[in-house]
DNA sequence: AACTATTTATAAGC
DNA sequence: TGCTTATAAATAGTT
């Protein structure tokens, strides 16, 4: 990366890679430190070098982040042999009560409940996360108006052009009287959601004018027609 | 380090400390897996988000390098009595976890996350629930605000009145001289915040006119005299 | 460890 | 999110 540019693997030479590992971990750890405070995040960098000496960096409780690390991979685990993960590691046991206390706390402060220790600072930030929070549902919830208005709108337009259908055959058969009855099993269903508008407007009556009266009830107060 | 040296501290904007951390967290991440490469060291790093979510790098397997720097570590901790703990009710060992991806996934939606399987009822609850703990929560601040603002009102006008007290006393000893100072122990200190501007106004000179030039250190920038 | 030429990382802006 | 650019930081090789 500098003098000249270098190949990312194993350092052969013995001395050079421990000199390297100083310079690097410093590094390293100098941007774990700046992460974690510039983004507000937990970090948790734990190093063994080759000789196996431990470096750690950890800008909360190296304990917590690891129980927390934990119980966050645990969820995406299958439950294989539940016995056999507790006696492996029983201190997530009581590490799941505190987190447990910990969301049913941060849950209620989010529902704005036990607000009283909350310093000013951490109120303004639990009403960034709400104003964020809001925001996006407000979001979804528009998103999934426009979904179901555009699926009305769909089924609207299908049902209009049904009808047109319909009111063609009723009128190239002026004389066939009743049978129109007997023609509704042919009709279309495209989702059985609909049927029953259908139904309800080839029963109401025999041979029709193609009057606008009738054809109402199929426009679900969109402009189709 | 580019455009402009910043300052490491907290990022205030949060789209802006998002930004940055997706950036970081990137090149933190590849300097971890270069160290580890170049230098044949064993390394594990775990972030998570200011909004929770976790990102993880290592090597090798996590759960080794955790247990490696455990017992590293472990040398300081006891071991209280696990079995019992455990033996006790293992049985809600399933349903904590149960409670805790309960909890998570609640916690998720609040923040507006995860929406993507809620019904627009749903959706419309969750609204309400999130004004809801807005609304108070914002209360709540305003309320922390107000006493903040009563309490330093309080705190200055005992000053001012201390001061009244301290003045009168100056001017009915018109020629006691240096006397005042060794007055200055009987002053008023409220809370040990404000003693430093206190004991700089009672030594600011022996008798002194009445003018309000030794009077404004004391006004808190509130309208008392 | 210090030096420094160069590569990398990245803050700000779009 | 990704791209661009100017600049700060990191660092490979040398001494």
């Amino acid at each position: 990366m500098v003098r000249e540019k270098i190949q990312i693997k194993k350092i052969d030479n013995t001395a050079a890679r421990q000199v390297t590992f100083s310079k690097r971990r410093r590094g390293l750890f100098k941007k774990a430190a700046e992460l974690s405070v510039l983004c507000d995040a937990d970090v948790a960098l734990i190093v063994f070098s080759s000789t196996g000496k431990l470096f750690e960096f950890c800008n909360s409780s190296m304990k917590k982040i690891i129980e927390k690390h934990s119980t966050h991979s645990k969820n995406l685990e299958k439950h294989d042999q539940p016995f056999l993960d507790l006696n492996l590691d029983n201190s997530n046991y009581a590490s799941l009560k505190k987190q447990v206390a910990e969301a049913s706390l941060q849950l209620r402060q989010m529902r704005g409940e036990a607000l009283e220790k909350l310093t000013v600072e951490e109120l303004q930030q639990l009403e960034k996360t709400l104003e964020a929070g809001l925001g996006r549902v407000m979001d979804r919830k528009g998103a999934q108006f426009t979904q179901q208005i555009n699926s009305l709108q769909q089924k609207a337009a299908k049902l209009a052009e049904e009808n047109v259908r319909l009111r063609r055959r009723v009128l190239e058969m002026p004389n066939m009287g009743k049978q129109v009855m007997a023609d509704k099993d042919n009709v279309v269903n495209e989702d059985g959601q609909s049927s029953e508008s259908v139904t309800n407007a080839s029963h109401s009556g025999g041979p029709q004018e193609c009057d606008d009266s009738s054809v109402t009830s199929l426009k679900l107060g969109l402009p189709y027609c």
